[in-house]
DNA sequence: ATGTCC
C-alpha cells in the first residue's frame, strides 16, 4: 500500500508497519526484526519506522513501538533516557578564538568523559566519573535521591552502581559534547548522553527478569530480546518506576553537563554572553505513557524523538555532518515521532576495518576533535546520508535550524 | 553503553 509520506508493510499475523523510509536504504535484517516485533500480541495499532532505522538488539533502532498491557525492557535498551540537549547562545562565530584547541581542552577538563571502571587495575585513571563533584551535581542529586532510595528498596544491587558519581558525566561510544554554528553563525552548545552506569544496571536487570519470566511461563518468542513484562505484574510495576527514574536521571545528567559546559566556555571566552536563547532537551531512547487514537498506551521510542505539534527536537548528524533542530508536526500516524539521527549503514567493527585514520582526518576537516584510530567507527561514511533521512520525514518535522560542529569532544 | 562483583 502506498501513501504520500510512508509505506505500509504487514507480515502474516502481524500488526502493520508504517515506514517513513522513502529514498533511504533499509537492511533485510532490520525488516526481519520489524516483522518479529509486529507479531507481538500487545502492539497497539501499528509500529512506526523512522528513516534512520537499523539493526538493534531485539528490535530495530529508529522505531516507535506502542504497546497496550506490556512493556519490552530490551526495546528501551540499556542506555535508558539517552538523548540530546542543545542551547543557543548570544555568541557568534567571530567571538570564537582562531585556535579552538584550548576551548576543547577546557570542555574536556570540565566534563568527565570516557569509561570509569571500578576495578583496581584501572585506579588512577578513572576519568569518566567525578572525584569531587561540583555544586551543580549536588543540587541535581538532591532532586533524584528520594526516587533512587525507592527503587533501591526493590532492586538493592543498584546501590552498588555509579549513580551520584556519574551525574553530569558524558560516558563513551557515540556520546559527545559539541560547539556548533547555526545557519546565521550563532554559537550553540550541544551534547548527547544518557543515564550512565545506573541506567545501564536498571536496563540489564529488567531485561534479565523479563527473559526469566518468559521461561517460567513457557512463552516462546522469535527473539529472546523481545521478552516482555505484562501489566499487572510486580516486575512491570517495578520496571515502570525504575525506568522513569533513569529517564529523569538522564535528563538531569544533560542539564548538569550543559551548566558545566557553559562555565568552561566562560573560562576561555572573556566576552560576556547569554545562553538558552532557545533550548531543547529530548530523550531518544525511552518509554512513557501517552494518549494516542483515544487510548492511554505506552510508547517506546528506540532511537526516535517525540515530535508533537510545535515541540522542538534534535536530529544530530554524524561527526563531520550537519545536525538539525526540528519542530514537530504532530503527525499522529507516527505517534508524533521523528528520527534520532542519520542511522548507521555498517557496524562499528566494519567501519574500523574499512576506513583509516587518514579517511577520518579528511572527513572531519575543519572540526576541532579527536581524529585517532579509536574514533574511526564514528566516521561519517558509516552513517546514512542525513539529507536523504531528513527528506524522508518532511511529514513529521520542519527544520528550524541547521547546525555544523566546530568543536567536538568524544568520550 | 557500561564495566569486568551479572
Amino acid at each position: 500500500m502506498k501513501h504520500e509520506d510512508y509505506d505500509v508493510v504487514q507480515y502474516k499475523d502481524g500488526r502493520p508497519i508504517k515506514m517513513w523510509t522513502k529514498g533511504v536504504p533499509v537492511e533485510e535484517e532490520a525488516k526481519q526484526q520489524l516483522a518479529n516485533t509486529s507479531r507481538l500480541p500487545f502492539i497497539y495499532k501499528h509500529i512506526a519506522v523512522m528513516p534512520d532505522v537499523h539493526l538493534g538488539k531485539g528490535s530495530t533502532i529508529g522505531s516507535v513501538i506502542p504497546t497496550l498491557g506490556a512493556v519490552i525492557p530490551a526495546a528501551v535498551g540499556v542506555d535508558i533516557g539517552c538523548g540530546m540537549m542543545a542551547a543557543k547562545t548570544t555568541l557568534f562565530a567571530h567571538d570564537l578564538p582562531d585556535n579552538l584547541g584550548p576551548l576543547r581542552t577546557a570542555i574536556e577538563k570540565a566534563i568527565p568523559h570516557g569509561m570509569s571502571p571500578k576495578t583496581r587495575s584501572f585506579k588512577g585513571r578513572d576519568k569518566g566519573s567525578w572525584e569531587s563533584p561540583p555544586s551543580a551535581v549536588d543540587n541535581a542529586w538532591a532532586e533524584l535521591k528520594d526516587g533512587f532510595d525507592e527503587i533501591c528498596l526493590k532492586t538493592p544491587r543498584l546501590k552498588n552502581t555509579n549513580n551520584y558519581r556519574h551525574l553530569g558525566t558524558l560516558g563513551s561510544g557515540n556520546h559527545f559534547v559539541e560547539v556548533c554554528l547555526d545557519e546565521a553563525n550563532a554559537v550553540w552548545f550541544m551534547l548527547h548522553s544518557g543515564s550512565r552506569g545506573v541506567g545501564n544496571a536498571i536496563g540489564s536487570h529488567f531485561i534479565e527478569l523479563a527473559k526469566q519470566d518468559m521461561r517460567t511461563h513457557f512463552i516462546n518468542l522469535p527473539d529472546q530480546d523481545l521478552a516482555y513484562l505484562p501489566e499487572g505484574t510486580q516486575h512491570y510495576k517495578d520496571y515502570i518506576e525504575a525506568v522513569g527514574w533513569a529517564q529523569k536521571f538522564a535528563r538531569m545528567n544533560r542539564e548538569v553537563m550543559m551548566l558545566n559546559l557553559i562555565a568552561a566556555v566562560r573560562t576561555v571566552i572573556s566576552k560576556p554572553f547569554e545562553t538558552h536563547i532557545e533550548a531543547v532537551n529530548c530523550h531518544h531512547n525511552y518509554v512513557q505513557k501517552e494518549h494516542h487514537f483515544g487510548k492511554d498506551v505506552l510508547v517506546t521510542r528506540k532511537g526516535a524523538v517525540s515530535a508533537r505539534a510545535g515541540e522542538l527536537g534534535i536530529i544530530p548528524g554524524s561527526m563531520g555532518a550537519k545536525s538539525f533542530i526540528v519542530r514537530g508536526k504532530g503527525n499522529e500516524e507516527s505517534f508524533h515521532s521523528c528520527s534520532h539521527g542519520a542511522g548507521r549503514t555498517m557496524s562499528r567493527t566494519a567501519a574500523k576495518k574499512l576506513y583509516t585514520v587518514a579517511d577520518q582526518i579528511a572527513a572531519t576537516e575543519g572540526v576541532e576533535c579527536r581524529k585517532d584510530a579509536n574514533v574511526i567507527d564514528e566516521i561519517p561514511m558509516a552513517y546514512k546520508d542525513i539529507d536523504a533521512v531528513m527528506l524522508a520525514q518532511t511529514a513529521l518535522v520542519d527544520v528550524v535550524h541547521v547546525l555544523k560542529q566546530v568543536v567536538c569532544v568524544k568520550g
